[in-house]
DNA sequence: CTGAAAGCGCTTACAG
DNA sequence: CTGAAAGCGCTTACAG
């Protein structure tokens, strides 16, 4: 623990025999700028002999600026959204930043703004813990921080970045429909994610468009133990239907272990397609059938298009291209007698 | 999005009419510095007034001090180190720190570390991620930067902070041996970690020590897949074990699953317990019996040790005092003619 | 092409 | 008890 303090410019200014001004025009070197090949070759030397490093703080306090990252997320547990905090983060390190992390319980809020935000301590915030009404929007909208809103989207924003939602609701509806289905039912989150309203509204749409009867909608948290109390009322429901879609992969795993208690097979008498996919759900009692979503590039995007707006472009709503992908497991069948 | 700026502290003593310095004074206020309360006060008012909250740069290039924990972590996706670092990082808050974190692939570990680490944005780093003779032992060992190991410790370092891991293997083996198992196997990880390496030697012991013979032992990686191959090995094993002890969440899913497709039976033809806990094992084929480990309270201790060594205090190693829980499912009964 | 100076927003001895 | 000054390590107009 020896306490060798780092070399500064300074440091390496001397050595190349320089004022630190040079030193520092030939390191943040804009190509153009006027500096003789010869002196811009000893400043690089010795920055290389020093293994010189410019502090973050130093610089930060002069062109305001940290090149740090906030990334507020609701749980770090969903494995889903792990997914996209490790691509944003490895995105903004390709791109020369740094991430700090908040959970947004929706108690520390107000906190983190304080430490992260009105503290200087970021350029930018990835917002992936938004929800309609919810009490981030009241600090972001009257920040003046750079920030993005990250699959849980902030309708009229112009900050959103999404993925493909519908067409998520659209090919679980297809994959169902193609196997000979027409009694539908879907679990959906609160209505207070917007996401997943336009994806369970696909849902609907398409079936309704095949010409068959409305899907019956049960709303659940996305908890597990919320899934299964929707699972027990659609297990009970006079016109069971053959087929469900749910909106989560916690509705997927509580849907899957209450039929199993309750004893009615997958996909026999009922079919199961889980939007959100997790190597998990190969390992499930049965192994469910799945909607895969783009989440390490709508993390990559995402950290993209927010320092984009620190740099000055203007924000603005983006839709990851990508289309999902149906991951077939065994959740999924015909329906019997159909 | 306006570009109003944050207040300064220059701001606060005018609105206050007193010098900077005084104000300064009162806000990082040792309660002795001799200030007149009614001073004290009028700079308090005008800080409340303007929402004033010091500038993290500033402050932090004149104290040498960043008031940010680095977080080294394996993967992100792990939902026992997430709950880990879920834990750390509330800690830290509490604490006044924020945290940045930072996979480590391997890869990134070199540029993590001048990015966080050299460019002096932190004032100290949890390493989560260390195995025996791994790249980060080479930048942790000669940087002068509060650290601590936290779970996969750093033996000889005099840094880390480990749960009872010998005991979490000894409650596995009772537990078995109390049920009437006499034919052990299990599932370790790679040798370089050495917490599992501790708690697979316990087991070990334990069942010596009953007077039963060693268990036969399998090395897997943690992921599902090695876990299957080594269950696999087992199944088709002379001497087939009646129960198995294995290292991680990944041995237990990819141990079921790969039971179930070779038509083994769980409890009934051979018990399972797992070391580490996590909702998802109620929800696996067969729910799994498992080692409950305090992961919060690991992520919380190991945060303060750290902060501890920061405020100048010795580096010890540390062991969290609470045992480890045994959390009964349905994967672990008595052998069959036992 | 390169150097000297000012200043980012703080904290902290040092005077008074 | 409070003010004036120096300085943390940088960057960036401004001179020369």
């Amino acid at each position: 623990m020896s306490t060798k303090p780092p070399p500064r410019l300074v440091d390496v200014a001397t050595r190349a025999g320089v004022h630190v001004s040079t030193a520092s025009r030939v390191l943040n070197g804009s190509v153009d700028s006027k500096v003789r090949d010869e002196t811009r070759q000893r400043v690089h030397a010795a920055a290389a002999e020093l293994k010189y490093r410019p502090n973050a703080l130093a610089r930060g306090l002069k062109t305001s600026t940290t090149t740090t990252l906030g990334l507020l997320v609701r749980s770090l547990s969903n494995p889903v959204m792990a997914d996209m905090a490790r691509a944003a983060a490895a995105r903004a390190w390709e791109l020369g930043y740094v991430v700090v992390i908040a959970e947004d319980d929706g108690v520390i809020t107000e906190r983190a703004w304080e430490r992260l935000v009105d503290e200087g301590r970021i350029d930018g915030m990835l917002v992936a813990s938004a929800s309609i009404g919810g009490p981030i929007l009241d600090f972001v909208d009257q920040a003046s921080l750079p920030h993005v809103f990250v699959d849980h989207v902030h309708p009229g924003s112009g900050r959103n970045v999404a993925m493909r939602e519908a067409d998520a609701g659209r090919m679980a509806a297809e994959h169902l429909l193609a196997l000979g289905h027409h009694h539908f039912g879907q679990i959906t989150g609160p209505p207070a994610f917007d996401s997943d309203r336009r994806r369970s509204e696909a849902f609907r749409e398409t079936v309704l468009a095949a010409g068959d009867p409305a899907p019956v909608r049960w709303v659940a948290d996305y908890t597990e133990a919320s899934a299964s109390e929707a699972a027990k009322a659609i297990f009970a429901a006079k016109h069971r239907p053959t087929a469900v879609f749910v909106s989560a992969l916690s509705h997927a795993i509580g849907f899957v272990a209450t039929a199993q208690h309750a004893g009615i097979r997958i996909p026999d008498e009922m079919s199961l397609i889980c939007y959100d996919d997790d190597p998990l759900l190969d390992y499930v009692g049965v192994p469910v059938t799945s909607i895969r979503m783009p989440m390490a590039e709508l993390g990559r995007v995402a950290t993209g298009a927010l320092i984009d707006q620190i740099d000055g472009k203007a924000p603005r709503d983006i839709e990851i291209p990508t289309l999902p992908i149906i991951v077939p497991r065994s959740s999924t069948t015909a329906p019997t007698g159909g």
